[in-house]
Parts: C-alpha cells; structure tokens; sequence
DNA sequence: CGTGTGACTGACTGATTAGTCAGTAAGTAC
DNA sequence: GTACTTACTGACTAATCAGTCAGTCACACG
C-alpha cells in the first residue's frame, strides 16, 4: 500500500513530463503516449498510478503548484531587504521574465482554464492565487507597519498589484508590441510605487535606469498613431 | 465560386455554433459533430466551408473578435459625453460583467491561448488587444487635450488600464473570493482615475457609492487573516 | 526457497473522431 | 433541356487514443 520511494520519484517524473507536454504542446493536444514517452515509461503505467487522464492532470495542477519558483518564500524570509525591495524582488517574479517563469505561465493559462470549467479543481486554482496575494499583502503590511509605506488599502493594493502582473504579463507572453518586458516592470514599479505611496517607482531587479513618475515625463503621447482613426 | 447569400449566412451559423461550443466546452472538448449538430448541419458541410478543424478555429478567432460587443465603438462614438464617462463605460465592458461578456471571456481565454501557440494566429490575438488600446489611448488623449485629465502618458495608462481590467476579470470569472465584480470594477475606478489625475474615481456605471480614493478611507487591513501565516 | 506484493510493460481493444466521397437537389446559363 | 455549378448530406473509413489485462521482474519477509 504504501509507495516506493522509487515509486513516489516515478509518479513525480511523470507529473514533470506531463506538465512540460502541456506547456509545450497545450492542454487539448496533449496524448497519454506523449507524456509516457516523455516520462521514459509506458501508457499503462500512466494509468497504474493514475485512473484516467483527468485524474492525471488534477494533479499536474497541485504538482505544478508547488513545484514552481514564484511561490518559493524567498522574497519574504530574505530579512535583511527592505518591504519595498522585498514588494518588487516578488512581483518581478510574477511575470514571465526568464525560461522557467515563460514555462510555468505557459502551464497556468493552460491549467487556469481547466479551473475554469471543472468545479471541482476551480478550489486548486483559487488556492495558487491566493498564496500569492496573503505573500503580496503581508509584505505591503509590513511596509506600512515599518513607516515605508502610506496607510493604504492593503487588500487593494496587494489585488491591483497581482492583477497588473498578471494581465501585463499577458501581453508580454503574446509577443504584443505595445507590451515588451521592460515595459511591464517600469509600469508594474511605478503604479505599484504610486499606490503605496513610495517616493518614486519600485527597486523591480531588472529597471535599469528607474523613471521618477508617470507624471514627471511626458513621452510622444503614444507609441503608435491614434488619432488617424478618429 | 461567389458565395451564395445564404450560404454566407451557413457559414456564419456554424463559426456561430463553433464560439458557442468552445466558449461552453473548452477547445479541448470540442468536437465537429457536437459544432455540426449545434448549427444544424452535417459535419461534411463543416469540411466543405472549413477546410480542417484547425482551420475552422482561426476562422472563429477572427469572426467572433468582429461579433463583439466589446469593440463596438459606442463608447467613443457617443460624443455627448465626457471623457471620463466614456473611459469609464468602456473600461467597464473589458470586465466580465454581464452574460454575453462572460461569454466572450471564456471564448477568448481559450482563443488566446491558441495564439499563444500558432504563430499564424499570434497576429490577430495581437490585432484584437490593438483595437482595444488604441480606443482607450484615444479616450485617454481625448480627455488630456480638453484638460479633464492631467498630462499623463496615455500609452502608459492606457497598457495599464488594459492589463487591470484583464488581471481583476480573470479573477472574477475565476469566482476568487478576494476579487468579486463590484471590488474589480471599484479598483479599475479608482486606480485608474488616479492615474490620469483625475479629481476622484472614475464615474464606472456598476459602481453604486464610489470611494474617494484608497488612502481616503483604511478597510479591515486585509480581507482575510494575513500575519498568521509568517 | 517460495510465496506474496508492488512496480511496471507489451500487446491489445473498443470507442471515438477528423476527414472522405459519391451522390442529390436546386439553381443558372445558354 | 441539358450541361454545369454551388450547397449540402449520409454513409463510410482510416487513424488515433484512452484505457485494459495478462503477465514479468525485483525484492521483501518468513
């Protein structure tokens, strides 16, 4: 009854492969032979250890969950660091700015829309994302507890903050010309820097050279042509 | 060779038919019988119109970007109004807030994640994003030059604007008990009223007793228990 | 040893599914 | 009226795929 060791390291290969499978190739082109394949084990195994596909994926979901470095709890136990570099080491991490962040939110757009429509992993999906916010808003907290911050609306801020990784992220991952990754940080340091009352933008990892505010300097109104349309 | 009338409109039934089983089902589910069946024709008129699957899906993508309600251009077109209120009523339609935009949400979840992979469809996901940006950047620059607004980066606000409207109603189509519809409708006012300096939050149509601004008023610090986990 | 058990596979199957094809009905051209 | 085209279908098929099953192998326990 109880597994292996072995047998525990086997199931977790498997849930690898699957979750590269479904990364790599989408949710609906994904086939049991691929992942086995993947895996260096046979379908039948896939379904020794579990029933059916379905059940296979549900765990992908949880698996993929833990396994991934944006919920690692670096940000916050890296005492020495300030709320506010602490605040943008962790959003930073909430967009797809290396291989393996590409990877993992490749794998969630698929997963997230598998919470979508079963009931019974929407509970899974719900759960990543709030790890996410009580780690945002805990640091937001300590920020204002500390004096760093204004005395603002934890909850808003830690919401509007994930929401704007979230959906610039989204771009940045569609390859949109609007969006590109330096982008997304200057505009995720400063509206975030902004809402929490920072003097300026965020100390985000990878803004070179940090403009003061959105107000201060006024760029060639926008990129590309509006107006033409009008 | 000119299509017939009425078979234009067959083929729109089925693309029709197509959005609604992929918007109920998932892409992953859906079948050309089911599609077939749910436009009332036979699966070989699927084939006869549509070459393959495939091909009927990037035809779906570009189809029902047209058929929306969300790029209808009501919001710029109806000049009475001020920039605010226009910015505000469309923003507000980029939420999930009613059936037909759920609707289009779960379709386009599935939609985009297709062009995340087909580098043939990337372009038009990218050319739907535009469209919308474009508006809202106009809008933006609209209320700058009447000096509703303050002399913002519209290309800046605009991205942000997006990226929240599309990270706070992932949340809410994923029924997130953090974020529900009137809390993302609330951050999208209030944070992007802020953004483009204007005197309070925007005039959202759901939003019933608009707050003044976040650092006005201070709610039970966060919704639910942050400092027990650390 | 030898009996049992967990881990695992090769070979298979039943069901499903995208796509085909021969043919029909209705309309148009001449 | 006959030759041709477009729109469409029923019946079919080849291929794919999730899931099954009988059986092997390694190893533990007595």
């Amino acid at each position: 009854m109880a597994l292996d060791d072995t047998a525990v390291a086997t199931q977790r290969r498997i849930l690898a492969a699957a979750a590269e499978c479904i990364a790599r190739d989408g949710l609906a082109q994904v086939r049991m032979a691929t992942i086995a394949k993947a895996a260096g084990v046979s379908t039948a195994l896939l379904h020794y250890h579990f029933a059916t596909k379905e059940r296979l994926f549900a765990e992908v979901l949880t698996y993929s969950y833990d396994a991934s470095s944006v919920l690692d709890q670096d940000a916050l136990s890296s005492a020495g660091k300030t709320p506010a570099e602490r605040l943008a080491a962790y959003l930073d991490r909430c967009l797809p700015i290396d291989e393996a962040l590409i990877h993992d939110w490749l794998l969630w757009q698929e997963l997230a829309l598998l919470c979508l429509r079963d009931p019974d992993l929407a509970g899974i999906g719900v759960d990543l994302y709030e790890r996410m916010y009580q780690t945002v808003a805990q640091i937001i907290n300590d920020g204002i507890t500390a004096g760093e911050f204004a005395d603002c609306d934890a909850h808003d801020v830690a919401v509007t903050a994930l929401a704007l990784t979230d959906g610039l992220g989204t771009r940045v991952l569609a390859h949109d010309p609007q969006v590109d990754l330096d982008g997304a940080r200057r505009i995720v340091a400063t509206t975030v820097g902004e809402l929490i009352g920072f003097a300026g933008p965020l100390p985000m990892p990878g803004v070179r050279r940090p403009r003061r505010s959105h107000t201060a300097v006024k760029r060639s109104s926008v990129r590309r042509g509006v107006g033409e349309s009008a």
